[in-house]
DNA sequence: AACTATTTATAAGA
DNA sequence: TTCTTATAAATAGTT
């Protein structure tokens, strides 16, 4: 992009090639804040000149970002191997989810919706309970307004 | 940069934001890329999209990258490595912890428990809620007697 | 997934 | 270096 077009390829003059590396690197900073934002991602960029100097962006901060990386990385792996306590939080982990998962199908039943899985006896059951639910917070509603007329009288 | 300016901030329209951020994420990468070969510079890219995929870019190997980002940082004792797991993965239990314990909390209130903390008005918001419910139940059973009454006539 | 009208990034020049 | 500007590249909206 510019005056002319050039090839992808290490620059040779070594001024040429350190103003590129400022422009550039700005402009990767730049659109990698523009992403984080646009698209509500996370985004990390570690940049190291040839003079060893370091450039970063972290749309978080760059350590959670590297150790959600690591995470993500070792979940692939699969490692089978004893048990670490890595694995024993993982493992804690996944039980919590399952036990999410299944309160908030529970949950959703409760509040009418996804009854697709639910067979007559099922739902019989599920009318009884919101019928109880129903009768206990009315009687609160009874204890409400008695405190209510006793307070205003 | 196209047919229309838009502003840096997070897109609101989903399929959109899906869009834009394939193609910036395309966009940001191959930038690293460049800058990485043009400048001979070591680069590293960490994109977590808001679906937690991830996309990643080094131009040497991520974990040499980061391990010279954790040197680099070591000076300023922020060591990164894959020991301190342990404490992101303590960190998710008790996020999890903390979402089982209050969708917990509402699905007794939707049983009619625990209504002690609620005011007059919670419990109306309750008692709709439970009305709306029971409507949806009730449909749904009124549908299986339909059906059955057609598969035994 | 393609297609463009525009905007944005930037290579070269001052 | 910093500014300018012509041009290449990226991309927002459209089909």
């Amino acid at each position: 992009m510019g005056r002319g077009k050039i090839a992808i390829k290490r620059i040779d003059d070594s001024t040429n090639r350190q103003v590129t590396f400022s422009k550039r690197r700005n402009g990767l900073l730049k659109k990698a804040k523009e992403l984080a934002i646009l698209c509500d991602a996370e985004v990390q960029v570690i940049i190291f000149s040839s003079t060893n100097k370091l450039y970063e962006y972290s749309s978080s901060s760059m350590t959670s970002g590297i150790q959600r990386y690591n995470r993500c990385k070792e979940e692939n792996d699969q490692v089978v191997n004893s048990t670490s306590d890595v694995k024993l939080w993982q493992m804690e982990v996944a039980i919590l989810k399952q036990r999410l998962q299944n309160l908030h199908e529970a949950h959703r039943q409760l509040m009418g919706e996804e009854l697709c899985g639910l067979g007559v006896e099922e739902l019989h059951k599920l009318e009884n309970q919101l019928e109880i639910s129903l009768q206990g917070v009315r009687k609160k509603k009874v204890c409400f307004h008695l405190i209510l007329n006793i307070e205003t009288r």
